[in-house]
DNA sequence: GTTCTAGAAC
DNA sequence: GTTCTAGAAC
């Protein structure tokens, strides 16, 4: 099933702009009798505005209804594989398939059924009791391998309440937006299904924190309709996975469209604790979103809100809908801000907090719930960009990669903004000027607004010339992106252990991390002198010995360097560019004194980077180095990130290249610059898991990387597209 | 780095 | 049965 909902998804990637297509849904309910699946199906019936029917056994009665264009519970308890595999074919391609497993204990069961009349199989009294008993040991949990696209666990009525609503909130025309999930994920070290379960992790580590599933949600949201995604037990998927065994998590008609869409989650400014007037503000907010909504090109404005009565929201959704604000762009949304992936599946890659002048935690409401999300990391990645903030202004935070709220949620940045206060027993206080407090409510969105929209089009300025920064700035404090999380994802990793190429010598990669430079370059001295390296590794530096020797593979070569191609590209553009001096084997050599020879690597790979952009600009490159190379002799990679080359055989290759292995040369100049050494990274890199370098699917292997690459157009991620990482030929002048 | 291949995975 | 990985040899 994996696989093949994993090919269905390719097959029809969406791409957050497709019509939907509203299929029928066949809900296979699983349980006990006396678990509640009469009452679930009446309790959708009665709310749903989608017809539905329910059919208790007969197969024909169902595709009937099915193509009436009803959707169909198939109520009966379907307690295994077996009983449910008929259902399953109803309506073939053109319906989803779902189960909601009623997974209540056998003796809240048993007990419901013997009190129960009027049962239309008769099964009530000592009978049910009996029956309930026999079924008990038989039940097979659903698994996604059976057919289905979605499967829900409820233990408690709480879960059943949460299950009604999602399906009775879904209106006729509405595609299930719970399919779309924008990532399957998979054990790193394990095929075993049960473990195709792990943590989607956007930092690309080796997941180790509880499991949660990402999905996302429709282009049909209403602004007229605060969108609760309902919370199941597939969002905590790692109380169920040990039941279910195979609780997958892709899709058959989802993409990773929605999850790639730039997003900005926003609560009311100043309407909380400051107090400010809710029509004053929503008039406002409406009046910003308007503004700005043409500016943002794809991306999204999320107005959230904790509470599902909010006034806040409800003005504006109101004004917005009779502005005809595009409701794919902006709409209002009941969630907790920090959560809203996790709980809600809506992945906004931007939230705003609602600071304090101080910028400081604390305080209640949004801006201590962020803060309290987002951990340490937001501290203080907020005190290296600003120490307060003025009314009406905002600061950009990039988030780093240790941050929960990076790794849990996909927030990348959070920015900061400070509303007007209306409130007495704040500071600042205006008391009733709203002429002054809206003036200052509107730059503050404004100046929020306009921070996204940097962010979102330095996303889409992959840079030549690392000029991957905010265009603009408005009313916010501008804030360059650094390489920082790079830095703190590589100092958080695992350290190296060994590589087997120095044929049994231990090579600590943090080597002098706590002693002075000389001791570093002393006991580097000595570990080189004894280091040695197979002869197959050897064939880099003898070009770089004696270039003469190769002219045919030299394509340039100066005092300093030579480029060549890699003998064995790894993508269609695969160069190397070499260093022509004795004694640098690899990055681990290098120090702060070797930095004009690492800018002139990088000058000279860049400039053949540029060289291929001009002839293919659908071309993006990255230029950096393997932290332990194979081969002796420092080389730069110049590769271009289509990765389509035969040569790109196994695990190994793709992740010398994708994952935090690949230092880029521009952080690599950066950290010896900052700290005169390279942070490696070992070779436990190499054994992740196969992930898309675009969009972090996971994938079973080589083959079928391969084949989703192939196809892959999702952005580049937040980080690649900072600091001149990626480059390319978008919005740059080659 | 690649090639080869046993055996695991499918 | 075929596909794919991973470890050894080079």
């Amino acid at each position: 099933m994996m696989e093949s909902m994993e090919i269905d998804r390719e097959k029809a990637p969406s791409t957050g702009e497709e019509k939907k297509e509203t299929k029928p849904i066949v809900v296979v309910l699983v349980g006990l009798p006396g678990s509640g699946k009469s009452t679930l199906c009446d309790e959708v019936m009665r709310i749903s505005s989608r017809p539905w029917a329910r059919v208790c056994q007969c197969l024909s009665v169902a595709a009937t209804a099915l193509k009436d264009g009803k959707s169909v519970f198939i109520d009966r308890c379907n307690i295994d594989r077996e009983q449910r595999a008929d259902f399953l074919k109803l309506g073939g391609q053109q319906t989803e398939k779902h189960a909601v497993v009623l997974d209540h204990p056998a003796k809240l069961c048993i007990s419901r059924s013997v009190k129960r009349t009027g049962h239309e199989g008769n099964l009530q009294g000592g009978k049910a009791a009996a029956v309930v008993n026999q079924m008990v040991p038989k039940k097979e949990l659903p698994k996604l391998s059976e057919g289905f696209d979605r499967i829900t666990f409820c233990h408690d009525e709480r879960d059943v309440k949460e299950a009604v609503n999602v399906y009775g909130s879904l209106g006729p025309l509405d595609s299930s937006f719970w399919l779309f999930w924008t990532e399957e994920v998979r054990c790193q070290d394990s095929t075993r299904d049960n473990e195709f379960l792990k943590k989607v992790d956007p930092s690309g580590k080796a997941g180790s924190e509880p499991t949660v599933c990402q999905k996302s949600i429709p282009n049909e949201l209403s602004v007229g309709e605060d969108t609760v995604l309902q919370r199941t037990k597939m969002d905590s998927g790692a109380l169920e996975v040990g039941k279910s065994n195979e609780l997958d998590i892709t899709s058959t008609s989802g993409g990773n469209s929605a999850d790639s869409i730039p997003t900005l989650a926003f609560p009311s400014i100043s309407t909380a604790d400051f107090q400010f007037n809710l029509e004053k503000a929503s008039d406002i907010i409406v009046e910003k979103v308007e503004e700005f909504i043409s500016r943002i090109g794809k991306a999204r404005l999320v107005l959230v809100d904790l509470s599902q009565g909010s006034k806040i929201l409800s003005l504006v959704k109101t004004k917005a809908a009779q502005k005809n604000i595009d409701s794919n762009k902006f709409f209002t949304f009941v969630g907790d801000i920090t959560r809203l992936h996790s709980q809600r599946g809506l992945h906004c890659n931007v939230i705003a907090n609602a600071a304090n002048w101080r910028l400081k935690p604390g305080g209640g409401g949004v801006n201590a719930a962020i803060f309290k999300a987002a951990g340490s990391a937001l501290e203080i990645a907020t005190k290296e960009k600003a120490v307060s903030l003025s009314p009406g202004k905002s600061v950009i935070v990039p988030l780093s990669s240790s941050s929960p709220l990076f790794t849990r949620e996909g927030v990348t940045h959070v920015i900061h903004v400070l509303g007007p206060n209306m409130n007495p027993m704040r500071p600042d206080c205006l008391k009733d000027d709203y002429v002054q407090g809206c003036k200052i409510l509107r730059e503050a969105y404004s100046s929020l607004f306009e921070g996204f929209v940097s962010i979102v089009r330095s996303h889409g300025l992959a840079s030549i010339h690392n000029s991957g920064r905010p265009l603009e700035s408005g009313g916010f404090q501008e804030v360059i992106p650094t390489n920082d999380d790079q830095k703190a994802k590589r100092e958080a990793d695992y350290e190296s252990e060994n590589n087997k190429k120095y044929k049994g010598l231990r090579r600590d990669l943090k080597s002098g991390a706590s002693s002075s430079m000389d001791e570093e370059k002393n006991q580097d001295k000595s570990v080189n002198m004894t280091k040695s390296w197979a002869s197959w590794a050897q064939a880099l530096h003898d070009v770089a010995m004696h270039p003469n020797k190769h002219k045919n593979v030299v394509l340039e070569i100066s005092d300093d360097v030579l480029v060549m191609n890699d003998a064995y590209p790894k993508a269609q553009r695969h160069l190397l560019v070499l260093v022509r001096v004795d004694g640098l084997d690899s990055i681990a050599d290098i120090r702060r004194e070797h930095i004009p020879l690492l800018k002139t690597m990088h000058a000279v790979g860049l400039k053949w980077a540029v060289k291929f952009l001009n002839e293919n600009k659908s071309l993006s490159f990255r230029l950096g180095y393997h932290s332990v190379p194979s081969m002796r002799q420092l080389h730069l990679h110049v590769i271009s990130q289509d990765f389509d080359s035969n040569h790109l055989k196994n695990k190994k290759h793709w992740n010398s290249f994708t994952t935090p292995f690949f230092l880029d040369s521009v952080d690599v100049i950066k950290e010896l610059e900052d700290v005169g050494r390279v942070t490696l990274k070992d070779d436990k890199c190499l054994a992740m898991e196969l992930r898309c370098h675009r969009c972090r699917s996971a994938h079973p292997n080589i083959p079928r990387l391969k084949a989703h690459i192939s196809s892959c157009q999702a952005p580049f991620s937040a980080d690649l597209l900072q600091n001149g990482r990626l480059v390319s030929s978008t919005g740059t002048d080659c």
